[in-house]
Parts: structure tokens; C-alpha cells; sequence
DNA sequence: CACGATTATATGTCTAGACATATATGTCAA
DNA sequence: TTGACATATATGTCTAGACATATAATCGTG
């Protein structure tokens, strides 16, 4: 057995690290009510005689703990369980290709337009830039079976992605596109809801005045703005999950 | 000075601690796309030859990258640059009411109905519960300047929060009270689409037919269904924002 | 009592070294 | 060629001790 294999205060859990049990434990306390929102969990070197282990140790599982806002540590003060102010939730948004076929779902990819020009003053605005430049403005549909799934609306700025413009959107989703060659990014989300024009309905396939879920998707590449795309979902069809877990 | 203050590679940020510093600098250099998807970092022994460091102080920089999912580390084989799968925001979905006041405008709540009984077939299902038990049925309206902002249909689990009995729901919206006494929750949000009938209209007074986005949201606390509630919103004045950070 | 200076203390970071463990890779036999 | 086995190695975890730093609490002074 290793050095470390001390006994400790643990309810089972034989498999789990040392710092992953301690984790659990505190995690569990909060969770349950046992300790409080406010609550003052003990000093670290109170939970090193209680787990018998060295001060690392206990700082690792509480720094997670921390990272996770779950707990707040005060210099000198002491470490709190906090209180959770919003429900912030992990909204995943996945490339709509991989989410069709995730659904077992057969995808097809429409070009309905794709035209490169220079930025005009909505572009601009659309893409919160001053400066004059390039840009590529996309119109595509989505379906999955052969039902329209989504429709997409994109500007691609050409001064931050100048290899976009060697790109072939006639075969492949400038989002798969851009997920596979912008290494990294910052993004910023808008939900809400319309319901569909004429125009809308009929590349939707769906009737005028349905409901339909907006996402407005604006990404950024350190400090640059990369795009900015609007996607109309069938409302009554397509659904967006987020989840949150307390710790 | 302090004992570790040597000299290292890093650009600036005399400020940050060591351990930043290195998360920083490699976190850069993905995001740069100098170090792709796939690519494998530096081995420990080599980054605390190149920051001149201790082996903790490399792994507590990769730990938490690891944590972000920027990066995945596998035994034996080294450290590689995450191919990015989604793009997950985190979506923070306040309190109404608070974020009603955070806009600097007046809230007004108004309970339409509030009911307590057996919970029927309708009930269980919606809670996902299998067990017969009492629950709290509640429909109410929040107001923003004495407008309609968003009105809720909610289900409160009474064998999991039996407090929930004794709470006065006529002056204090539900979804307030829950945040301050059930101490921490998981959640699950989906977001959906529709239009407004009849008595949606005339509660959140709109037309008939308007867009409204909707908000699902089971919550529970130790695998114990805690809430149930449906929140509808005018779909052309709400907005969701999720934002999402690379690391 | 009010307020600035001092002190005590809990967390924050770091080290050098140790053992644990999963696994990529090479070796050898069937 | 292939599969079983051994080995090397990078990460995972842990220790005991040190110095750094923010700040709550105390003390002293006007």
C-alpha cells in the first residue's frame, strides 16, 4: 500500500484520491444544507487533522471547490460556502452537422447564397468594426432527413479570417468551416424568439406567424471579430439544453 | 524578494504568480493557433526547465487548463491541445426579480393562482416522479414598469421541500423564496419557441400570435425533484445572452 | 470615541523529492 | 504475423516545510 494510504474520516469511497474524497465530503455537506450558505467550513489545518494529510492536500480540493464558485476563501478570514446568486447554466452549442448526425439523423447542407464584398455600414455595425474591410456574407439551410432543421444568415469578417476567402462554401457549413480552421475563440450568444415572414416560412418550410428560436451568435479571436451569424430554428421543434451542477 | 523570483520566459505580467503566468502563456499560444489542435505540449520536465521551476508549480498551470478543457493529458503519452467539440456557453439565468432591479426598473409580482393537492398523473409526470406526494401548483406574473415581463407556471415538489408549505407565495414570487431556502441545486433549462394564445396574450398583454420565448426548467437537489416551472416570455423584447470564454 | 499603526493569522504560492499508475513501446515466443 | 509479457516513462498524487500577502483584530493615541 502506499504511503499515503492513511485512515481517514471518509465514508467509503476507497477508489476516489485522497483530495477528490476531501472534495466530495465538503462538497457534500454544502449540498445537502448540513453547512450552510454563509457557513464557515474549517481552516485548513483543522482539515488536515481531520483527514490526516498535509496542507496541499487540502488545498487542492478547496481550491477546486473554489474555482467551481462554490466556496469563497478570504485571506485571514477564512473559507465560506457561498450563496448562489444566479443559476448559471452550461449551454452547449454544438456545429449543427454534428448535432444532426449526434441525432442519428441523416445532414444536408444548402447554399443559398455566398457573395464577397466590401463591408458596407450595416456590416460594420453588424460586426462592431470601423475600419473598412472585406467580408463574405452567407446564406445557407440546414436540414436533417431532408426537413429544413435551420437557417443561417453570416457575415465572415475577411481582415481577421483571410483564409475564408479560399474557402469552398458550396460543400461544406462555413460553421464547420470555421470551427476546423480559427484555432480558438470567444463567443457571444443572444437567444429570443420571432415568428416567420414569408421569406422565412417558405425556406423553412414551415407555416407564416410559426414560432421560431433566434440565435445570435457573435465570435471573437483575440480582440478580433471573426463572425457574426443569426440562425432561425423551427420553434416548436428544436429545443436548446443547458445545465447546471452545483459544483 | 521573494525566493522564487527568478528570471523566466514570460512576457510581462511581473504581477501575476508563476503559476498564471505559465497558464497565460500556453493558453496564448493555443489560442494564437501556435499550438494547434492535436499538437502536444511540452512535457512537465521540459516546461520547468524553460520557467525554472518546481514540477508543481508546471502541473498546477496544466491542471487547471486541463479542468478548462483546453488541453487533455494522457499518462505515458504527453500533453495535447483540445480540439474544440462545442462551443459551450455559460448562460447565467438570474432571479427575475433581480434581474428586473439590476435593468434599473420597477418590479411588480402579481400570484394569479396558487394551489395545494395531491399530485395527479399530470403532476408526477411533469416532476418526474414516481411517488405519490402533495405539490404546490402556481401561476404568476412578474412586471417590469408595471408591464408584463414574463409570466410562470410552476410546480413545487412538497415532499422534497416541505418548508415550501408554510411560505407565503402572495408577496413573494416562488422562484425567490426557493433561492434562499433550498441551499443548492442542480438545474436543467430548455429553451424553446412559440406564440402567444389567447390567455397567454391577454396575461402578458400582447397579440395573439406573438412570438414568446420559452424557458423550461427542472430543478433538484440530491437527486430529488425540487421545482418544475415554465417561464414565457414576449419573444421580441427578451433576450437570452450566453457568453462563452475560451479558458 | 475615532482613527491610524501594529500584530496575528488564514490563505496563496512554491519547492524538492517521493511513490503510484496508466499506458506506449519494445521484446520474445507461438 | 500476432499476442503475451516486460519495461520505460509521463502524468497523478502526496508530503513537510518555507516564504508571501492580505486583512481581521488589537492596541495606542489624540
Amino acid at each position: 500500500m502506499s504511503l499515503h494510504a492513511h485512515n481517514n474520516e471518509l465514508p467509503a469511497a476507497d477508489k476516489l484520491t485522497l483530495y477528490r474524497q476531501i472534495r466530495h465530503d465538503i462538497e457534500r455537506r454544502i449540498l445537502t444544507g448540513e453547512w450552510p450558505p454563509g457557513h464557515r467550513i474549517p481552516f485548513e489545518h483543522e482539515l488536515m487533522a481531520r483527514y490526516r494529510c498535509s496542507r496541499m492536500t487540502v488545498n487542492k480540493a478547496l481550491s477546486e471547490l473554489a474555482q467551481a464558485d462554490l466556496i469563497e476563501r478570504r485571506r485571514r478570514a477564512g473559507t465560506f460556502v457561498r450563496r448562489p446568486q444566479h443559476l448559471s447554466a452550461v449551454l452547449k452549442i454544438a456545429d449543427i452537422r454534428a448535432e444532426i448526425t449526434a441525432l442519428g439523423r441523416s445532414y444536408a447542407y444548402q447554399l443559398i447564397h455566398c457573395s464577397r464584398r466590401a463591408a458596407n455600414a450595416a456590416d460594420r455595425a453588424r460586426l462592431g468594426v470601423r475600419r473598412t474591410g472585406k467580408v463574405i456574407a452567407i446564406a445557407c439551410r440546414h436540414s436533417a432527413d431532408d426537413v429544413p432543421f435551420a437557417i443561417e444568415d453570416r457575415l465572415i469578417d475577411l481582415d481577421t479570417v483571410p483564409e475564408a476567402a479560399a474557402a469552398d462554401f458550396t460543400t461544406e457549413p462555413p460553421g464547420s468551416w470555421l470551427l476546423h480552421h480559427v484555432p480558438w475563440t470567444e463567443a457571444e450568444h443572444t437567444i429570443s424568439a420571432t415568428v416567420a415572414d414569408k421569406g422565412t416560412a417558405a425556406e423553412l418550410d414551415i407555416a407564416v406567424g410559426a414560432p421560431c428560436l433566434v440565435i445570435d451568435r457573435y465570435t471573437w479571436r483575440s480582440a478580433r471579430t471573426v463572425t457574426a451569424v443569426r440562425l432561425l430554428y423551427p420553434g416548436d421543434t428544436h429545443r436548446l439544453v443547458a445545465r447546471f451542477k452545483g459544483g
